[in-house]
DNA sequence: GATGAAGTCATACGCTTGTCAAACAAGTAA
DNA sequence: TTACTTGTTTGACAAGCGTATGACTTCATC
């Protein structure tokens, strides 16, 4: 069995994930994990050499995850505007995370952000999304926005990360249903012309 | 000299304030402040029973520094959307911590919002966020908004906190500087009618 | 059964919060 | 002056948890 592919390994990743989403980053011990998946705190350091390389792991993780919700988007309509109104869809999808733990991507960065050793963490907390600005900027790009997709992708992102965040801090249902169709129509009239 | 008046207590909360911040509340320990300021630790425990009473003092602290900024606001012009401008512009006056650091209100609500123990966290992590909205809702209420105040006012938090974390966690000033003017825009067109 | 991968365990070791008794400063009363 | 009182400061210590290490056992495969 090959060391990426092993069970244990996986077993760790995915509840390294949802503690580090759930908890945070630095209030998850090795134990909180072990006593999640009943592997012994030992033998985590057969497969990660450190506490940030499960963090390493978990980013993959996350990549893989967003890269199929974009799929899935790219999947679901060849039109661009529709495709970004998908995409300012997915927090909805996920409300109840949404509104208990916040963006997956938004409170990690944040929370690495302020890491000590940033020189470790510095690719990591943009990784995720850059794919998301990346995409976004493909879209706006395929409708013709030029040079400025680049900036209305970063208002997107932010707008997006706004909501998510003040949804999750207030606990706010609907304030994330309200102001993603916000969002949602100011795409349309962006994209109007 | 009364307790809450002693030089050392001003010297801790201030002290746990700068690290909460650069540091986040969590990777701040009881040492951190003791080298910043001097204070031996077993000192603080004649001030402060926990570390959660601590971050509390650095809540209320914080509150009296946004205390201070609306007030600025509401002294420097007697116009609502006036004082709403201002208001957008409070990011940017401290552009060096946002870019460094992110908003030293959401990050912090952020955190504490993943805080195990939320019975103490829970008042505190929206207190701030309370004093803002609060604040916003007058200045929209005052401008013949009615019910939307309300709504209104969380919007414009929420682009605030958006704009702010996406600068910080791409480091990008421009962007701040861009959509600061993008949010007073919004404000001037909103308030128009 | 030999070899290396996978998994287990005991333990080291530092850092963390929190406790405590003693020291100190300064004012007040005997 | 002396002793007592009150508020403050201090460093030593306890207990627990965190990451990490390395020796050890088990397992699979050749």
């Amino acid at each position: 069995m090959g060391l990426k592919g092993s069970v244990n390994r996986q077993r760790i990743v995915e509840a390294a994930d949802r503690l580090f989403y759930s908890r945070g980053y630095n209030q998850t011990s090795f134990s909180d994990i072990s006593d999640e998946t009943g592997i012994p705190r030992g033998n985590f350091y057969y497969y990660f050499k450190t506490k940030e390389d499960i963090l390493s792991a978990v980013v993959d993780s996350r990549l893989d995850t967003f890269n199929q919700i974009l799929e899935a988007c790219n999947a679901a309509s060849a039109d661009p505007r529709e495709r970004l109104l998908m995409f300012a869809n997915v927090p909805l999808q996920n409300e109840e995370q949404v509104i208990q733990y916040g963006c997956p991507i938004g409170t990690l960065s944040s929370e690495l952000v302020k890491q000590q050793d940033q020189d470790i963490a510095s690719p990591l907390f943009t990784a995720v999304f850059d794919l998301l600005r990346n995409w976004c900027i493909a879209q706006f790009t395929a409708l013709g926005f030029g040079k400025r997709a680049k900036d209305v992708s970063m208002d997107l992102l932010a707008r997006l990360q706004g909501i998510t965040m003040m949804s999750n801090v207030y606990g706010d249902r609907e304030f994330l249903h309200r102001s993603t169709k916000d969002v949602q129509n100011w795409i349309n009239k962006l994209t109007a012309n």
